[in-house]
RNA sequence: CGGGGCGUAGCGCAGUCUGGUAGCGCACCUGCCUUGGGAGCAGGGGGCCGGAGGUUCGAAUCCUCUCGCCCCGACCA
């Protein structure tokens, strides 16, 4: 493709809305516009890029036998009724009516229309496995879009729901799937871990993430470097260092206005790992008292799995419910549910006496308190791999992939069955999986950058090599070039040529920011000598080659050992 | 939805406090010149100052309302 006849419009000066990097260089190269927030046009060359990674996942799919299809992206809200979520799910759903009134919704994900299809279509055990794919657009009316294309509100994804006739069976297909998305991210060039994650709202059992590290990440994982154990925070099981704590006497002391833990930290001179946090919540069934140490955070979410959605207490309830007023809540001597994370189960501890402007020292558990106990803190750094002791990781990571166990939540009330060999009559057993071609994108970026612009994965680049004649008024630079644009084509490798009249700096710089990985540079001087600069844009090195061998090389040498 | 910030030429910004003819750099157009890391010279085009009301002789500037965009948080099936 002619430079001059593609729409790559570069900037010199960063954007001042971008903030994460992969934003900050889509824009910069010309690749993405943003036409409102959470929608984005993908140019020319952002366009290329997701195509090369939708066939890689759809040759990675098609190797397990999974089989492309596409579905409406606007849905009659009856299919969404039965399944419950059309009330479940609040404003993240663009809903609309028809001309007859009718209510109707964008398309979220697609597991009511797949269920919907398999109700229809899957009548016996003879049927199955079946695994169906889509690759399309998903709307979600997004709380708050960020960080460029890694959450908008239209987005594409790759989709799959695999149905099986029993538990056992939707494992094999969980377990094809999980192998196909390794080699999916692998191919894609890209750095990743496949963690334990929370089934949220999908339902079902188990589920997995496959993350990217990248501080423009919206999620943490914690990964072990020892056994491997590697999980989302949001579930993280970790054992938190426990200090040595010197002995005390239960005593009530003093500590007028003193409420936050920092504050009565500081007042008594005692770290924070010596003080129990008591918060108080609401479940939909009843007040809990959460007890996590002064120095960690409650996991909501962990929290969540234990005892339901609640919310937190408000401050007149705190006072009714546990008789003193928030800042001075200690564990001892209530009567409701009171769940406290094991970092506390030894020790010896300062919390609230449950006593306006009074904390009390000495507090020991199951002495002066007793509780449910669960891990409901939020994992730190350093804190210890539950399965092998080592000290874990925490990392931040985009969220490029998930896979879940859905078991019959959907098929059930869209009354998706089958029958057995044995002519019973079984709901069909459901699995959903996908990826997001975007995310996919811009991880890539955020993994593979420097400080000049891109540098694609040659499994995903645009293009892969970048022919640079630095002075198109030169006859023989031409003359050259054309031969080699020829030669490339005729062998199906993807070149941008940059024909433009433009002076060899901007050229670089262009072609830096672009991120094609490998640059052919034809100078005049060079080819005086019949050679021709390969540079490659991850190393930065330059190999000079006759322009004869240049077809060659760049096969041998670059492209197929890349394979 | 809560908190914060910002809307002035395609992009990056100044001007707003203290009202008085809308500016700078880059980009763009024409010509000359130049061709190995975002060249130079000369000439030129482009803005309802996000929008609506108001105050004033006069509003980018002051007041009210509104819309949009970014960041933090909540949310994220």
């Amino acid at each position: 493709m002619y430079y001059s006849k593609t729409l790559i419009p570069t900037l010199k000066e960063v954007p001042s809305d971008a903030e994460a990097i992969s934003h900050q260089l889509m824009l910069r190269a010309g690749y993405i516009r943003q036409l409102a927030t959470g929608l984005y046009i993908y140019l020319p060359l952002a366009w290329r890029v997701i195509n090369k990674i939708n066939n890689i996942i759809r040759q990675e799919m098609n190797a397990i036998e999974a089989q492309e299809l596409s579905m409406p992206v606007l849905h009659p809200a009856e299919v969404w009724q039965k399944t419950g979520r059309w009330h479940a799910i609040g404003d993240e759903m663009f809903r609309l009516k028809d001309r007859t009134k009718r209510d109707m919704c964008l398309a979220m994900t697609h597991e009511e229309i797949m269920a919907w299809l398999a109700a229809r279509e899957i009548r016996s055990y003879r049927d199955m496995p079946q695994s169906w794919y889509q690759i399309q657009t998903k709307l979600r009316d997004e709380a708050r879009p960020k960080s460029g294309i890694l959450r908008t509100r239209e987005f594409i994804m790759k989709d799959s729901y695999s149905f099986d006739v029993d538990n056992e069976a939707l494992v094999l297909s969980y377990a094809k799937h999980a192998e196909a998305y390794h080699k999916i991210f692998k191919r894609c060039g890209l750095t990743f871990y496949q963690v334990e994650s929370d089934t949220g709202m999908m339902g079902g059992s188990v589920s997995h993430e496959f993350m990217a590290p990248s501080p423009a990440g919206e999620d943490e994982v914690a990964i072990c470097p020892n056994c491997g154990y590697a999980a989302n925070v949001e579930l993280a099981k970790t054992l938190p260092e426990i200090p040595q704590y010197e002995d005390m006497d239960f005593k009530e002391i003093s500590t007028p206005n003193k409420k936050t833990v920092d504050e009565v930290s500081k007042f008594l001179n005692f770290p924070p790992e010596y003080f129990i946090k008591s918060l108080l919540v609401i479940s939909n069934e009843e007040p809990v008292l959460a007890l996590v140490r002064g120095d960690h955070t409650l996991h909501e979410k962990k929290l969540t799995h234990l005892i339901g959605n609640f919310r937190p207490a408000k401050m007149e309830e705190i006072t009714n419910i546990l008789g003193v007023e928030a800042g001075f809540i200690g564990p001892m001597g209530h009567k409701i549910k009171i769940i406290a994370d094991p970092a506390l189960s030894t020790g010896v501890y300062i919390s609230g006496a449950n006593k306006k402007d009074y904390h009390a020292k000495g507090i020991k558990p199951n002495v002066h308190f007793h509780a449910l106990w669960h891990d409901i803190h939020v994992a730190k750094d350093n804190e210890k791999c539950h399965n092998c002791q080592t000290p874990i990781r925490v990392e931040k990571v985009i969220e490029i992939g998930n896979i879940f166990q859905l078991g019959t939540k959907y098929t059930e009330p869209l009354k998706a069955v089958y029958l057995n060999s044995k002519g019973e009559e079984k709901p069909i057993v459901m699995g959903s999986y996908g990826i997001g071609p975007a995310r996919v994108a811009a991880a890539a970026i955020e993994q593979n950058h420097d400080e000049h612009g891109i540098i694609w994965p040659v499994s995903i680049a645009p293009f892969t090599v970048h022919l640079l004649p630095l002075n198109i008024a030169d006859k023989q630079t031409m003359e050259v070039c054309e031969q080699l644009y020829k030669q490339f084509n005729d062998n199906s490798i993807d070149t941008l040529v940059d024909d433009r009249n433009e002076r060899p700096g901007v050229k670089f710089k262009d072609a830096d920011l672009i991120g094609i990985p490998y640059q052919l540079v034809l100078g005049a001087k060079s080819l005086k000598e019949n050679h021709v600069e390969i540079k490659n844009r991850k190393t930065k090195e330059i190999t000079k080659v006759s322009v004869d061998d240049t077809l060659k090389i760049i096969k041998n040498d670059y492209i197929e050992k890349k394979r």
